[in-house]
RNA sequence: GCGAAAGUAGCUCAGCUGGUAGAGCGCGACCUUGCCAAGGUCGAGGUCGCGGGUUCGAACCCCGUCUUUCGCUCCA
């Protein structure tokens, strides 16, 4: 009987400590002191992360028969990002309160007095607000942003004071410089979002794979964001991997496909192993500028509920912008109904970190096992099978008496097949401590019945309980557990 | 970016009113043992986050700085 407990609150430090105790991620450039924000993943991390990625890829490429996959470069046209927006909604002007502590965007303190004005009827007056203030963003005068906030009288709802800072310019996207020669190089983007490579190929996706509406492309890839707070262990990166999927619709279609993409993905995250009650939807009320819906998918984090993915409903408003801007046009000829159009996008995109971290939180397990005397506290990761970075770890139970040549000979059959380990040294009940320290869902003893009638015992992680079966039995009864139909199954 | 707290061995931490570092666990080798973090022997590993200052002398006091955590703030 054991009592089982599991992290919920205020220990994300836990999870933090074992992620880097046991070779799952590592501060980056920690023996320089770390820098802020961005981290590694180590042997074990590494190993279930791409697990998590490999099995996006196949449930969206594999089991979709209409998703095809690209993928596109980091570096992209820098009209790319004119078109989608980020270059303008990625530059916010920012002012703190001296005395509250609290930060605005300059803009939106602005815009919300403008609205007072035309609440009071004078609405002449606050266009000529915004007016003035869009010539001054324009014009890079943020000290005129300032004096517009004081000379408007506004104070910082919090403290009631008007004693603000410089308005600064922050800007979210991180710039280098093509070109060999500084004074003729141009600036160019690190990709803020995967999403602009897949817009950017919608037609040579269509044509080369022959697609036929509706459709998607997947990408799984790094993007980047200059955030001014970067937080919460891997959940908020400057440096970080989304895993997206748009799918191109016909026009007004596209809230039929937002229900089935929103309930698909959900059940997705709970087939990996998430529970249902530590997720939830979160529909956005505020839209951004291109959506016409927009959900999020919650995990509840050790810090609280959290997004992991987010399932919008694009409309035609990026395939129509870089028509725009490119000249270029991002038309698909429908014959069903006979018609040309821009294709409605219903985009999923998850975060591969946070969906690292919620797995992580999630199978970190602490719990007293044993009675009496005998009880004691044991740690271990409750990983899928499937996503396990490791799994099976085979040992011999003593080293002696060729039981070490037996499981060596084990463990490189199983090697072709499985991402296995081999162990010796030390008690044998220390080695299943260890794997279950980095979630490997089975080990495998050598023993001396081994010896004798060629069969071996089979310990499961979170029973602890061990089975016998034959060597020959092992591979496909392994496989059976750790294959990805285990987890589509559930969908 | 603001506020608070913290930073000493791989991890968790101790280190008194300043007198140039310790423990447990872990790690490595060997011996004994053999089914859930076993015992023994030996060993590796720290310029106490970094840089200044005060002092005869700084892990400890002062200043600065970096990093982390928490709370704000921001978040397509």
């Amino acid at each position: 009987m054991a009592t089982q407990e599991k992290v919920s609150e205020h220990n994300l430090g836990k999870i933090i400590s074992h992620a880097k105790e046991y070779g799952f991620v590592f501060p980056s450039s920690e023996v320089y002191d770390g820098l802020a924000a961005v981290y590694d993943y180590g042997p074990y991390g590494v190993e279930l992360k791409n697990n998590l990625k490999t099995l996006w890829w196949k449930s969206m490429t594999q089991l979709q028969d209409n998703v095809v996959g690209i993928d596109a470069s980091i570096f992209m046209h820098p009209l790319t990002w004119k078109a989608s927006g980020h270059v303008d909604s990625f530059n916010d002007p920012m002012v703190d309160n001296r005395d509250s502590k609290k930060r605005y965007r300059a803009d939106q303190l602005l815009e919300a007095k403008a609205e007072e004005y035309a609440k009071a009827g004078q609405e002449e007056k606050g266009h000529a607000l915004l007016v003035e203030m869009g010539r001054l963003l324009d014009a890079g005068d943020l000290n005129g942003v300032r004096e517009q906030i004081i000379s408007e009288g506004i104070v910082c709802p919090v403290s009631g004071t008007a004693n603000w800072t410089e308005v600064r310019q922050f800007n979210l996207m991180f710039s280098t410089r093509v070109g060999s020669v500084a004074e003729d190089a141009d600036t160019i983007y690190l990709r803020p979002e995967t999403a602009q490579g897949i817009f950017v190929n919608f037609l040579n996706v269509q044509k080369t794979a022959r697609m036929k509406i509706p459709f998607g492309i997947a990408q799984v890839g790094k993007a980047f964001r200059n955030e001014i707070v970067a937080r919460q262990f891997i959940f908020r990166m400057r440096e970080f991997e989304q895993m997206e999927m748009q799918y191109f619709v016909r026009p007004g279609e596209e809230m039929k496909w937002y229900e089935f993409w929103k309930e698909t993905r959900l059940k997705w995250h709970q087939a990996v192993g998430l529970p249902a009650q530590k997720l939830k939807y979160h529909v956005h009320e505020k839209l951004a500028h291109y959506a016409n819906a927009a959900v999020d998918i919650e995990f509840e984090f050790p810090f609280g509920f959290k997004e992991i993915e987010g399932i919008h409903s694009r409309t035609d408003f990026d395939l129509s912008q870089h028509q725009k801007l490119s000249k270029k046009k991002m038309q698909y000829f429908d014959n069903e109904i006979n018609q040309n159009y821009v294709p409605y996008v219903v985009e999923t995109s998850v975060g591969a970190d946070r969906l690292f971290l919620a797995v992580l939180c999630n199978a970190y397990t602490e719990e007293v096992v044993g009675e009496g005397e005998n009880q004691k506290e044991r740690t271990y990761l409750k990983l899928h099978p499937a996503i396990a970075p490791v799994k099976a770890a085979i040992f011999p139970l003593v080293r002696k008496d060729g039981l070490p040549e037996k499981g060596m000979q084990i463990f490189n059959q199983l090697k072709q097949d499985f991402r296995v380990v081999y162990e010796e040294r030390d008690a044998i009940g220390r080695r299943y401590t260890r794997q279950d320290l980095i979630g490997t869902p089975f080990c495998i003893a050598v023993d001396y019945q081994t010896l004798e009638d060629n069969t071996v015992t089979i310990r499961h992680r979170d029973s602890m309980e061990q089975e016998r079966v034959s060597i020959e039995e092992l591979r496909d009864k392994i496989a059976r557990e750790v294959s990805f139909s285990r987890i589509y199954e559930q969908l």
